[in-house]
DNA sequence: AATTCGTTGTGTAACGTTAAAACTTCTTGT
DNA sequence: ACAAGAAGTTTTAACGTTACACAACGAATT
């Protein structure tokens, strides 16, 4: 591979001139700019980013760390970010780090990060690791629940009025006996996390409404297809009656509804059921899921925003800011009113 | 940050005993060992990747480029391929190349590359860009129905085949009236693609089963929700007797069941309905998608075992190797043979 | 002709790491 | 006691780029 030496070589000028040429830098007379660039082209020499990355002391690379990369709600961030990032002239490259198993946020190493400028984590599991992330003089953006003892930028969602939306919509359009795939009971207040988020807003708003708000009403799930089948499963066995389910995202309420039809039981007419994230499949469902839509747009948005302003050095060590995306839900089928046909 | 310059004298030993260490190279007394430990834990040291890439001219880092990784195929695609990494001790990262906009492969520009220690390419429409990629020292793998003027390593998928089968099974479940979407009529041999190649085993399918093969039973669309719901309402209004569907992606499939649904059509009772890619979701729609299975697996193996591979120097430079997976059909409820019921 | 100034270009020294070789210090056998 | 080798540690020189300081040059000013 060609280095900035041999263009140089080739051009008949210093290694400083292809530099400057290449980083467009003034006081370069024209001839000389096309004889060096002449000399890349014949070469076919291409600048060496770690060489560059290494001496200027970044990237130009944010990384998006996300627990499943094949999860739709993730995809969809990816994009986002993507998109988002490159209007301020950032590449993204994804990362995964693996959900379930704890400590996986240990992969993403000091080391590995050093290769970039900035990270925006999705956090699922970072009790412990975030001294460690944070300690890094890397600026990080949080996308997540959890309140730190550290302070950290922050965008969250606000998963407990999503949840309140969810249940409130699923009494008012006529159900009784609520029931929630995917909620958790915290264990403690450090022990925050999107299920429980969005058990703490069905638990409210079912109060709110005046409907059995059990907690025995709520079973945990992995936020997956099979975790909303397996849930509906639990539910049924344990002799819950069931007219509106709430789902902690699609992905389960799509499994859920399927077993539901396996079980019998006809959605919207048998069971109202809402999903959580507003995936583009929800529209495309039979029936079509009724959901709890984040302001996507907006997070991602402030997520980036914020990123980039620590870069750039343009905020100050300690303003840190929290950003809480606004809930909608969006109505579709799975909670039409019911209606004699 | 500390360096390791920081560690060593901290340690009172040479940056090289330093490096020794965080190695794991033989010949450290172990007291000195200790010493150094202590020395990189007290001070937070890590290992600066970028510096030792720089240094080794390798990274440990594969790169993955995709079309658009907000699509279930390449999020399972993805996934699968950051497993099989880990096991040759490979990180992944993630690109996305964008489709649709011509050039975009430009994006994954020398420099950038330079980054990584191979590349495994989900190529779209690599047309104009082979020469350049072929042209990097960095290894390639192609995954993609393409062939190239020059000599690549290469994983595809029999998309002749997987189409072939899908109509065969369309046919013997009992449908007579056959249809495609996403499919695309090649308008010259360079210019084949997954649409094309599925379409060609639909036709060569159908005109061995027998049934009506008009390339205008086959209309295309973008591999999307979208596309599926807009493919069925172009079919239609064509005044085209469908009662056997074939979607060049399970996206599309979902996208047309709906819309079927929303012309009074039932899927199985009224059309038959066989998607492509057999991503999880498939078992969870109602109803359950009849889908062509790609051996993601196998070639998954196949493209990270080339790479890896070449990045280890075990192949000749010529020896170019094409790897194609093989398919199977999954029957499911959308192509149930009818049963009056 | 001497002075100043802007333009154009070059040398040097890093950035943080590691490969290779060189140098010390210990073991061990005789 | 001494060579010979092994174990432990350090020195040196890169990897390919860019920040910085400065040199050479001609043009404009005095």
């Amino acid at each position: 591979m060609a280095t900035m030496h041999d263009v140089a070589r080739r051009a008949g000028v210093s290694v400083m001139t292809v530099s400057n040429v290449i980083n467009e830098r003034p006081h370069v007379r024209a001839a000389t700019r096309e004889r060096v660039r002449a000399a890349i082209d014949e070469l076919g020499y291409a600048v060496n980013a770690t060489a560059r990355s290494l001496r200027q002391g970044r990237t130009g690379v944010i990384c998006l760390a996300v627990p499943e990369i094949d999860r739709p709600y993730f995809g969809i961030l990816a994009q986002l970010v993507i998109e988002r990032a490159a209007t301020d002239g950032f590449e993204v490259v994804i990362e995964q780090t693996g959900a379930a198993r704890a400590g996986e946020l240990g992969a993403l190493a000091h080391s590995r990060l050093r290769s970039y400028d900035g990270l925006i984590i999705n956090a699922v599991r970072l009790a412990g690791a975030d001294a460690a992330l944070l300690r890094s003089e890397l600026p990080v953006v949080v996308l997540g629940e959890r309140a730190y003892a550290e302070p950290v930028d922050r965008v969250a969602m606000d998963n407990v009025a999503g949840g309140a939306l969810a249940v409130r919509h699923l009494v008012d359009s006529g159900r009784r006996s609520v029931a929630m795939i995917g909620g958790r009971m915290s264990s403690g207040p450090a022990d925050i996390d999107a299920a429980t988020e969005r058990a703490r807003g069905f638990l409210a708003g079912a109060a709110e409404r005046g409907v059995d708000a059990d907690p025995r009403r709520i079973v945990e799930s992995d936020f997956s297809l099979e975790g909303g089948r397996d849930g509906v499963r639990r539910l049924l066995e344990a002799g819950i009656a069931v007219d509106g389910l709430f789902c902690a995202t699609d992905l389960i309420a799509i499994g859920a509804v399927r077993a539901l039809a396996d079980h019998g039981l006809r959605v919207p007419v048998d069971v109202g059921v809402v999903g959580f994230d507003d995936v583009p499949l929800a529209s495309f469902t039979t029936p079509s899921l009724t959901s709890v839509a984040p302001d996507r747009i907006g997070m991602v948005d402030a997520a980036v925003s914020m990123v980039v302003a620590r870069i750039r050095g343009e905020r100050a060590d300690a303003d840190y800011r929290e950003v809480v995306g606004a809930m909608a839900i969006i109505e579709r089928e799975s909670t039409a009113t019911i209606d004699p046909n």
